[in-house]
DNA sequence: CAGGTCCCGTTTTTT
DNA sequence: ACGGGACCTG
């Protein structure tokens, strides 16, 4: 598009510079739809913001006119990060966040048409959960016949498809009721002014599809969509993204830039759809595709081995991970005899890489399928005094003592979120108990109000004691009146008796830590996101700046002189974060859609350890992906259907492509789970890498059909000896003792022999659980797939 | 209201 | 095995 030659347009656009040509045309694409493939480790996020630097750059657009979306907090702040390196620029005027962040702007600023009070908080999760509990003691619902947890499933899965509770489709009477329940669920949130995450996203798209005016402002504004992830995107996200670009059939769908990788799809479990690549190639036309295949990061052994893999997945779009960076060291692979061996070996070897090999702890990872795994890992870590960081658990903002705080902040800003409410109306304790709460919840219903505004009809002393904290919620929120976001909070942790309370409590000393963190998370979104600064914008007002045209609006000071106007950024809100309400409202915001670092002991140099999707978009020198087991990587229960085998492919995948250097690959031969011993065969994924890039640590035998030799007639092991030895008689001096172990099962069925069934016919065990008359046993028949079979039951006779 | 007991679930997770 | 939540009792 631009007539130079390509060194001139290099010499002008040093931004180019470095690229390579994969990298360069997608960088420099014209202003039509795009999807890009951007396999692991070929410079994405590099393409990303370059391109939009470059865009900003060659003056094709200005910041307002930039809608950058992302799934994580995360990736939305490295972009950002990563643009304001490369340009001195006001990123101000820029949406680049994740959807649901981008969706609370939206609904934040058009408030009124989304039917939303201003003030309306966001509901996590856990909220979500008690929301529904609270709604089945209102309305008296089994929660036998309808599980919370499932209905909170129903609900976000309706929601992502996008449907209300009158676009259910009913086939029987628990469906009907399931839908009364949504319905109930839904008018309990719009009565106390709260959305779930799914709500953001759904009301949202509902905003832009309803309202002509909007849709077609912010059409105008965002002259180039990028987003990141997007075999990641669920049914309503592309719809959402359909609705805010619009179709080429409708005249829009212009600058649209998809980027994604459907090899690293493996998130299709909470209702992401592959699949959108497709759609959206189809139904915007895509004339421009392009392949990002050079691989920065890995060493090729590591890369043959994830392309090889991956090759046996059938549902693919295509492509191939290439290198400069030379053969590397082979991938070494370990077959040890238990878990706890396994763990014991991980760490021998992570000393040898930090002591001999000088690499950095934090440079090493351990990756496993399932976080149950991580136990016997820390354990041995511990004992041998490696420092190690575990990735998952509970975030900062999902621990009780902070949304006890928050939700007294939440009262703050809003009396009606029931939810918040009723968290604390009781803690710390102040005498109102369950026959107090219940009245009032009575009290509530009856008068069609919130909790809040029903207190005056509770009579007597529980009245009294209600009325005691509603009033001390309402002077605190007098007295906090402009007052700064830490002088708030720390009246409010004062005022509530939270810190009080636990300073009391044996154990408290962690929850008061936490909460004196929370001011200081306060304090740092103060400063970092420029509240106090100028956080107090112009009142919102969705209609302002629709109604007027373009032209009369003036030009963006942040935009270069074009011959094309581009139309002023909407009026109402632009912080970074969206926010035009008071710092405290902003923060809570900020709590809701950021529930914060959920890795322990940040900083130090320490050995990480994290499931396998944790893992995802990063990368480190050396990595151990351990536990490589039928039944458990890949994991039973995805392995459903042919879909959940290829996700689980693409998980492994993912793993391998995040070693830069060295790649350690282990199984063990038992497995304690859930108390069980349970005996495993190696991974079929083994079976799939390119057997010259491997170097077996162990003795190699057989295939995915023989393991564990010795175990194919009943007779052999009645002995009690646990039988390594005849097979690896290597292994008896270096292996550990091996743990404590039960006599072994008398029924003879073993992981990894071959047994007949009367109505199935032959298959393999795959893996056994429980004894005596618990014993089952998983079995694959080549016709009927995997099943369970309890050997009390079954009559499976051993096939020699 | 605290403190004990029973029972359930236990793949992956972000917002 | 083990932890969390619901439920019951003193």
């Amino acid at each position: 598009m631009f007539p130079q030659s390509d060194a001139a347009a290099q010499a002008e656009m040093p931004l180019l510079a470095g690229l390579n040509p994969e990298q360069r045309a997608a960088v420099t694409l014209p202003p039509e739809p795009a999807l890009i493939l951007a396999g692991a480790g070929s410079g994405k996020t590099r393409v990303l913001t370059t391109r939009i630097a470059w865009l900003l750059q060659t003056g094709q657009v200005s910041p307002g006119g930039v809608l950058a979306v992302t799934f994580t907090n995360k990736a939305a702040k490295e972009m950002l990060t990563r643009l304001t390196a490369m340009l001195p620029l006001n990123a101000r005027g820029m949406w680049i966040g994740t959807f649901h962040g981008l969706c609370n702007r939206l609904l934040r600023a058009h408030h009124k048409l989304a039917n939303l009070p201003q003030t309306f908080q966001i509901l996590d999760t856990q909220d979500q959960l008690s929301a529904i509990k609270r709604l089945y003691k209102q309305h008296n619902v089994d929660e036998e016949r309808f599980p919370p947890k499932q209905m909170q499933w129903f609900i976000a899965g309706c929601k992502e498809d996008g449907e209300r509770p009158r676009d259910v489709a009913v086939h029987d009477g628990d469906a009907r009721r399931k839908v009364e329940i949504y319905q109930l669920y839904e008018e309990q949130c719009q009565r106390e002014g709260v959305v779930d995450f799914g709500e953001l996203m759904l009301r949202s798209y509902e905003l832009l599809r309803d309202n002509d005016a909007v849709r077609e402002h912010y059409r105008r504004r965002f002259r180039h969509i990028l987003i990141d992830e997007f075999q990641d995107t669920n049914r309503l996200q592309y719809a959402w993204i359909k609705i805010i670009a619009g179709l080429p059939a409708e005249g829009g769908g212009g600058a649209i830039m998809a980027v994604g990788d459907d090899d690293q799809s493996i998130y299709a479990f909470r209702g992401a759809r592959v699949g959108n690549m497709a759609d959206f190639v189809r139904e915007f036309h895509v004339q421009h595709q392009i392949k990002l295949e050079q691989n920065y990061r890995s060493h090729s052994h590591i890369l043959d081995s994830a392309n090889q893999l991956i090759s046996h997945n059938k549902k693919r779009l295509g492509k191939e991970l290439r290198t400069d960076q030379g053969t590397g060291e082979q991938v070494r692979v370990y077959e040890a005899p238990s878990d706890f061996a396994e763990a014991e070996w991980v760490v021998d070897e992570m000393r040898q890489l930090v002591k001999g090999e000088g690499h950095e702890r934090k440079e090493i990872a351990v990756l496993y399928r399932s976080n149950a795994q991580s136990r016997v890992l820390e354990t041995q870590l511990f004992n041998a005094g490696v420092p190690y960081r575990v990735y998952g658990g509970l975030r900062f903002f999902e621990r009780a003592e902070v949304k006890h705080a928050l939700a007294y902040l939440r009262l703050l800003e809003n009396p009606r979120d029931d939810t918040s409410f009723l968290r604390v109306v009781n803690f710390p304790p102040r005498g109102i108990g369950a026959r107090s709460i219940e009245q009032l919840q009575d009290a509530a219903r009856d008068a069609g109000t919130a909790l809040v505004d029903a207190v005056g009809n509770v009579p007597g002393k529980a009245g009294g004691n209600l009325a005691a904290f509603v009033a001390r919620i309402d002077v605190l929120r007098e007295q906090t009146e402009g007052q700064t976001l830490r002088e708030i909070i720390e009246r409010t942790l004062d005022d509530s008796s939270l810190l009080e309370h636990y300073r009391a409590e044996r154990d408290g000393a962690d929850r008061v830590e936490n909460l004196e963190e929370l001011v200081n998370a306060a304090e740092s979104f103060v400063t970092q996101e420029g509240f106090g600064r100028d956080a107090v914008a112009l009142p919102v007002d969705e209609t302002a700046g629709l109604t007027q045209s373009p032209a009369s609006q003036g030009l963006d000071p942040n935009a270069p002189l074009l011959d094309e106007r581009l139309p002023e950024p909407p009026p109402p809100v632009d912080t970074d974060t969206g926010e035009t309400r008071s710092p405290l409202a902003a923060f809570l915001t900020h709590a809701a859609l950021e529930a914060g670092d959920n890795q322990a002991q940040a900083g130090q140099d320490a050995v990480q350890l994290m499931t396998v999707h944790a893992s995802k978009g990063l990368e480190f020198d050396a990595v151990f992906i351990t536990g490589l087991e039928e039944g458990l990587f890949p994991n039973e229960k995805a392995m459903s259907d042919f879909e959940g085998l290829e996700e689980e492919r693409r998980l492994m995948y993912v793993a391998i492509t995040r070693a830069r250097k060295r790649l350690y690959l282990s199984h063990a031969q038992t497995r304690l789970l859930h108390g069980q011993t349970r005996y495993n065969i190696k991974s079929r994924f083994l079976e799939e890498l390119p057997e010259g890039s491997l170097k077996w640590l162990t003795p190699r035998h057989g295939g995915f059909a023989s393991m564990m030799p010795g175990a194919h007639s009943g007779a052999n092991h009645a002995r009690p000896a646990w039988g390594n030895s005849a097979i690896y008689p290597d292994m008896v001096a270096s292996a550990a003792p091996l743990p404590p172990r039960k006599a072994e099962p008398a029924h003879g069925i073993r992981a990894g022999i071959k047994v007949f069934h009367t109505k199935f016919g032959e298959g393999q065990v795959m893996a056994v659980e429980g004894a005596g008359d618990d014993a089952r046993a998983q079995v694959d028949f080549p016709r009927h797939g995997l099943k369970w079979l309890a050997l009390a039951v079954a009559k499976l006779t051993v096939v020699e």
